[in-house]
DNA sequence: TTGTAAGCGTTATCAA
DNA sequence: TTGATAACGCTTACAA
């Protein structure tokens, strides 16, 4: 019953719970004989080392936390695939943790996370986040912290990014160069750099092909489904814009939502672009163009980036920021 | 630098440590001023207790580990919802798990969560598992367990299921009541009891409108998208079923897109029905009937009962199995 | 009201 | 090659 100990097999073969430790770490001498007959009674008893005590000791959990806003999502399980990928094969173990975009929740989940020791914490700042404490705490705690995708820049720490600016220009320019004139935009969250960033991307594009920004066909949407969908059918109603360039892949369901609420044919009355990871556009007739993200990579190397820096010990980093391209993929057939 | 303990604080007020312990744990009588010296001081220094340290005395972890074949799935992450819900409640906190439906990661995974000393696990077994000793292992360990959904007759332990044969049942009625003459199942891996038994159902369903059970209609095609969408090709190929009757969403979505890729339109010439969670159904046009099932409350039991048994410490309990009804939604506007 | 000391499971240092 | 012992951070009798 209950959890075999080392002691308990000390006591078994009546030899010290040292030498046992020494056996099964097997990296000291140890009479192999002995070694053999400590194996096999912690095979028969099934033992398993409880990490909370080797933690104790070591200052070390061969653990890291990742905490993103929402699990259910294409862009964050796919980071967290690769972060998986990473952290198997090193032999660590992630922890993934979901906010559900909620300040609270994250404050929540980081002190949970400092409390369990982790060796590190890769996150994605939630939308409702505006103080970032929680992080500084971290970081005080000399805790690796790495910030991927919605990072902030109040907080000076290492950072793996999308070229949001460039993608959502590029995005922007397809839309032009396809003919649109009415082009409008749902920008998720604006207190998160991202959003900023795609926005900007968006403007400096019309610009660039001179032609007004209206601040009417620009709205802050919020990042979830149901908010935008709400947002785009006002949107589509008061503005009729003939192409929407949505913030992220829920962003751009809300939208296309929308417009099926509306009876408004999508991509023909008005062209829907998300940037995103939606393969479910897959599952859309006709489906839709994307600015890709590379989730998976972005989420090896936040974790790379990671491992290293725990890897190095105290060593000291300046923080790093690593940014990854995006792709716009053209999907209309006409 | 690192983390602050409780020893520093003792040192720094020149007190002892049970003194410092007992004044953070607000519960024994402390002098009124030294308890808010430390409160004070510990706040200062932004002290967090070691959930390993505590984890280690008190032989508990106010964890549970959470273990799914993949969280980016409608119905796993509605159920991880639930769990949370109950969870958060009750001041546990979650480990997330996905062991992406291999059988090598669901041991490891178990084991690291056993290594973790987790209070208990809530699990749904990989298709992929044909063994189920790492359960038994749990098991013995007096580690309480509870199987959601993804069961195994294997094992006797706690478990909360759908009617899966229920819901078959009448998901295929409901198919020949709309006058589908050739129905095709695809059936995930038989390797699972909720596999067998929406095949259970799926068969009875057809001998009570006296239709032939026809064992080309019927194939083995896993659970994974794309699988499914190869099998659901070749089945759409050489049988021209009338209506498919998928095992989960992921096999339907396979099945639409297979459907797809042949210019078969959906649900005119093939109507598809999964055994599902498909909010996503709703990004299809048109939108497909489906078998719901009660993912969050799923969670939610499973998570109840979990802590149920473990609030009651040794006391013994006999597994117990609970069912939960699913529905048909009927969604064709014709 | 506070301090001392033992113990949770493990490893590392030092002696034997 | 093995065994005592201390230590990791914390709680809790027991003693003061």
């Amino acid at each position: 019953l209950g959890h075999t100990t080392i002691k308990d097999i000390a006591r078994k073969l009546k030899i010290s719970t040292s030498t046992v430790s020494r056996a099964l770490r097997d990296k000291y001498d140890v009479n192999p004989e002995t070694r053999q007959r400590v194996l096999d009674l912690a095979r028969e008893l099934n033992y398993l080392p409880s990490s909370q005590a080797l933690g104790l000791k070591q200052k070390k959990t061969l653990t890291i936390g990742v905490v993103v806003p929402e699990i259910d999502n294409e862009f964050f399980s796919d980071a967290i695939y690769g972060i998986e990928n990473v952290a198997f094969e090193r032999d660590y173990h992630v922890m993934i943790c979901q906010t559900r975009d909620s300040a609270e929740r994250e404050e929540r989940i980081v002190e949970k996370l400092l409390t369990a020791r982790v060796d590190g914490i890769i996150l994605s700042i939630s939308s409702s986040v505006t103080d970032v404490k929680h992080l500084k705490r971290v970081m005080e705690y000399d805790v690796p912290l790495v910030l991927f995708d919605r990072i902030s820049d109040a907080i000076d720490t290492h950072k793996v990014l999308n070229d949001d600016y460039d993608g959502a220009l590029k995005a922007v320019e397809y839309l032009v160069k396809r003919g649109k004139k009415r082009i409008a935009h749902l920008a998720g969250s604006l207190n998160l750099q991202i959003s900023k960033l795609r926005l900007n991307g968006y403007k400096d594009a019309l610009k660039k092909a001179g032609m007004p920004i209206n601040q009417n066909l620009i709205v802050e949407s919020g990042f979830k489904r149901e908010e935008s969908r709400i947002a785009a059918k006002a949107l589509l109603l008061d503005q009729k814009p003939d192409a929407i360039f949505c913030a992220s892949d829920n962003v751009a369901i809300g939208a296309i939502l929308a417009a099926r609420d509306l009876g408004i044919s999508v991509p023909k009355e008005v062209a829907i672009m998300g940037f995103s990871n939606l393969s479910i556009s897959e599952l859309i007739e006709p489906p839709l163009s994307t600015v890709n993200q590379p989730a998976k990579a972005m989420g090896e190397t936040s974790a790379k980036l990671l491992l290293d820096i725990i890897g190095q010990g105290d060593k000291i980093f300046d923080p790093k920021t690593i940014v990854l391209k995006t792709e716009v993929i053209p999907r209309e057939s006409t």
